[in-house]
DNA sequence: TCGAATTTGTGCGTATGTATC
DNA sequence: GGATACATACGCACAAATTCG
């Protein structure tokens, strides 16, 4: 019955979200019930729960079970500086600077030995098979799950020596950089690449994230010089972050001669 | 029918999942019918449907109407430097350094002379209402859309040089930090805070996306010092793109005496 | 070249169970 | 208990694209 072209269930959805863009229902109040809007638009339950469940999927409602359907309050996305390396930097530094409303951020950790995989020994540029340590991170903001991180280090560089395990003995909760310089590794620079994608639903659960939405992910490695002495998957909620790099100009760019004006 | 507490749909998603991280489906590969599905699974199809559903969420399979759902292939996404600043930095420095196969990349670009509003305003420090040079980029690589980009420029700094417009004239596609240095400003940091969000409607068209997908978005600053000298948006396709960021890591924190091993 | 069968996508009415308020 | 919302599942119909005889 394609009345008009566009099902009723995106004209339904159009219709609201001009609604609520218009500020005719306003953030933290309460949308119609799902049974009022089939008698509003003479529509069967199935085309206003979708219509619901895409404003709920583009992060314009939010629904609660037994209560009702509520326009969404937007918190503007945390911003995550991650360029400039930071001396304090603990796999977290960046985030942990400003503890905001809620609760003091913290994580958790979990190490483990293993044993390098294909994608990881390429990274690592170690063999396959080569011993491993492997860290799990669930880092916490305001006692919301704010980022999940997985680090990995050769064991052939800090086996047997107080750095193996990152977050136990002495130089627990250093950050890669120092703890790697306590073993005689300067780091000398960090890469970061960034892609999106959707959520795993592994992740999906421990970032509390619905399952459809997108994640931030970024590959990290520790350099000392062309030998990657540490690398880290960390996976952050799309819509609440926002990574904040800067970016130095070198001087020799910026000629001392004004040629013109 | 909650059989084994996890619905059905989730653990048929689940098995065919994986199948295809296991290889049984090759990429590029037909994956079984709908049809098929249900039969061999003993369900209706809205379950069979719903798995499928996810699968293609997570961008692990491709549904071909009249022709089947298939196993997607991952082309690796393209490598986009975007760190350490580039000397011969047009706007579009990194993405053009690797022509790649199928043509040399190339942009276009149209410049106009308008106002700031609001926000922009507040990124470029300066009143609301003040004028500024708006140049918007159409970014090709191997013939294919890589990237948008709008740049804004307040006139009142490149007003009457040179400089004014970014393509035109002696400094044409010099890059913004070569083109302020030949007026005398200074360009000392870049920042760019890197975010992931859906595909706007408009921008959907131009860089050849499906309506549903999300792009990255990067708001990128020039400062001289603490001036505000250009600011744009960089959107890429997320699929495609994958940022790659440098850092270094300043000489101080790397101690000199090795206190353990 | 044509047409029928297959396949996915979309829309929608319905029903049942469960959690929350 | 009652109202509400959510998740799951079944059935049906049609559109659009593809495949194949």
């Amino acid at each position: 019955m394609g009345e008009l072209g566009r099902p009723a269930y995106l004209r339904l959805a159009d219709l609201l979200r001009s609604r609520i863009l218009s500020g005719e229902h306003q953030p933290g109040g309460r949308m119609p019930s799902i049974a009022d809007l089939c008698r509003q638009h003479g529509l069967s339950e199935q085309p206003v729960r979708q219509a619901l469940r895409v404003l709920n999927a583009e992060g314009l409602t939010e629904g609660r079970p037994g209560s009702g359907t509520y326009v969404r309050r937007r918190p503007a996305p945390a911003r995550i500086p991650r360029g400039r390396y930071d001396a304090a930097g603990s796999p977290f530094a960046g985030a942990s600077r400003d503890p905001g409303p809620g609760g003091v951020p913290h994580w958790t950790h979990d190490s483990q030995k293993t044993w390098a995989t294909g994608a990881l020994a390429l990274r690592l540029r170690i063999a396959e098979g080569d011993p491993i340590m492997q860290t799990q991170y669930v880092f916490l903001a305001a006692d919301r799950p704010a980022q999940l991180s997985t680090s990995w280090e050769p064991l052939a560089l800090t086996g047997g020596t107080a750095a193996a395990r990152p977050e136990y003995g002495p130089l627990a909760g250093l950050g890669v950089v120092e703890r790697m310089a306590r073993i005689g590794l300067t780091v000398t620079r960090v890469t970061e690449d960034v892609t999106a994608r959707p959520v795993l639903e592994a992740e999906s659960g421990p970032l509390d994230v619905a399952l459809g939405s997108t994640v931030l992910s970024i590959e990290r490695t520790h350099w000392a010089g062309s030998l990657p002495v540490e690398t880290a998957d960390i996976v952050l909620a799309a819509e609440r972050s926002r990574l904040v790099y800067e970016i130095g100009v070198p001087a020799e760019i910026t000629p001392e001669s004004d040629v013109l004006r």
